[in-house]
DNA sequence: TGCCCTTAGATGCACAGGACATATATGTAC
DNA sequence: GTACATATATGTCCTGTGCATCTAAGGGCA
């Protein structure tokens, strides 16, 4: 932080000393205005397979009817963790979900209207909760999530807007307002690189599991096809899953055994 | 993004519709406030074994006495990594140097005066740029950091102020000003989680190093000590390495070969 | 009922990489 | 030369992963 900050003059509470005075006054003008700061959230979730998340069309201009991220501005007053939390209570009726900062995007052109500086976070949910989201709001839309590279290193992502019921159709990809497809794309990324060392593949899935629901989950962040006994040799000497003594019902084949997560105590 | 921005009605370029303006009405007066978007950079290196720091001591309230980050405000038309950068150029004449983004701090609180969101920063050089940017600035002094915790769970750290040369005299534990301790902390959760993965370590080293140079910093950041032949064997493996075909100077043992980092290409 | 299909779950083995120990090489100090 | 310090190479053990095989347990269907 710097000794001296900018303030509007009229707001100034204390009588500036001379030499701050000083200072300010070589201030550039521009420096004494603030940015606008926002904050997108990306709520993903896999359906079948594949990334999900939830978007919101744009009734107006910039990028009208393009497809946006849920965003707000942060309030004065809030945390900034508590303005994405409020977000996803306000368009998506969700609370106590799995939240995380992402990264900080600050373009000075990313809005063309003026200096938006928004702090991207990422959520995670399993699937039922996912779909009450889509379907209790009548602003958002289910998105598909189409990672064009693989690994942990890569940009924008594509989305293709489906039905309100993700199994449903499949349209035209999406063309993504603002920088929106890069803060995807980066959440992609932060969770491939996570996947191994924290517990996110249990946010997206229910209370109780198989470990070939969770394979799938891992599979469908990677992009790729994980050896089905190694994974499961290593979830389980993770210490992180808990056999429930149930099974699973009305399957046509063995049933398998329900997992649960357990956070694991201190190691 | 919302479809609607907060505008302080004086600077509106077009006439606001009814809509918008009743929108607009509605909102909570505060909303329309900005806060302050700061820009603070942890300067890491590693001298003699322990990572350090460059702190200045703040001259004013808040925190008068305390030691801080060198940080300042973003400028309107300025994107974030330009002003970290600009503030390394201004207050440690330092350029091309490794940046990243690291994390958003926006406690309402965390300012006494004002709401300050700060986007940090860490950036990362070899021993003699750290040693030449402290002593080329009269204002920074250099900080060794102690990290009370292992591993990559951890709060705040603590500093010691040392003399400019980080080699001569430590003093008792400084006290960090806001929530730089914390800011700190984070960098180096940061660094050890990377470290294994994304070329970090020869950030901190100059242009040839010897394989112990590079374990020493490699030891630095994660607070334990490394295996010597199986690091020697992960980082020749690596392909990251290119020998010099030169070997140390005047050491009182058998010199080591140098070697330099090169860009592993497309794998 | 009996056979077939599917997935679950266990076991064995080969291979790769890291930890650790040992042996040899190559410089300086005396 | 000898002592000493570090560099560098080699081999062994252990662990985790990939891959193959085998058995278990459900439903579908003739």
């Amino acid at each position: 932080m710097p000794r001296s900050q900018p303030k509007t003059p009229k707001k100034r509470a204390v009588p500036p000393e001379v030499t701050e005075r000083a200072f300010l006054d070589s201030y550039d003008p521009k420096a004494f205005e603030r940015p606008s700061v926002a904050v997108d959230v990306a709520l993903l979730s896999v359906v079948d397979g594949a990334l999900f998340t939830l978007l919101l069309q744009r009734a107006d201009h910039p990028f009208k009817g393009k497809w946006s991220l849920p965003g707000g501005f942060v309030r004065l007053d809030e945390p900034l963790d508590a303005a994405a939390r409020r977000l996803l209570a306000a368009k998506g009726k969700l609370t106590d979900v799995f939240l995380e900062q992402l990264y900080t995007f600050g373009d000075p052109r990313r809005d063309p209207r003026m200096r938006v500086i928004t702090v991207a976070y990422y959520a995670l949910v399993d699937r039922g909760r996912f779909e009450a989201a889509a379907l209790g709001s009548p602003e958002l839309s289910v998105a598909r999530i189409d990672v064009p590279w693989e690994g942990e290193t890569g940009g924008p992502v594509d989305v293709h807007i489906e039905d309100k019921r993700p199994d449903v159709e499949v349209r035209a990809p999406a063309a993504l307002a603002f920088d929106h497809a890069e803060i995807l794309g980066t959440a992609v990324k932060r969770i491939r690189g996570k996947l191994d060392y924290s517990p996110i593949g249990f946010q997206l899935l229910g209370s109780t599991f198989t470990l070939l629901d969770l394979q799938r989950v891992h599979e469908s962040i990677l992009g790729r096809p994980l050896n089905k006994d190694s994974f499961r040799r290593r979830m389980l000497a993770s210490g992180q899953l808990e056999a429930t003594g149930e099974t699973q019902q009305a399957v046509d084949h063995r049933p398998a055994e329900l997992y649960r997560f357990v956070k694991r105590s201190a190691v």
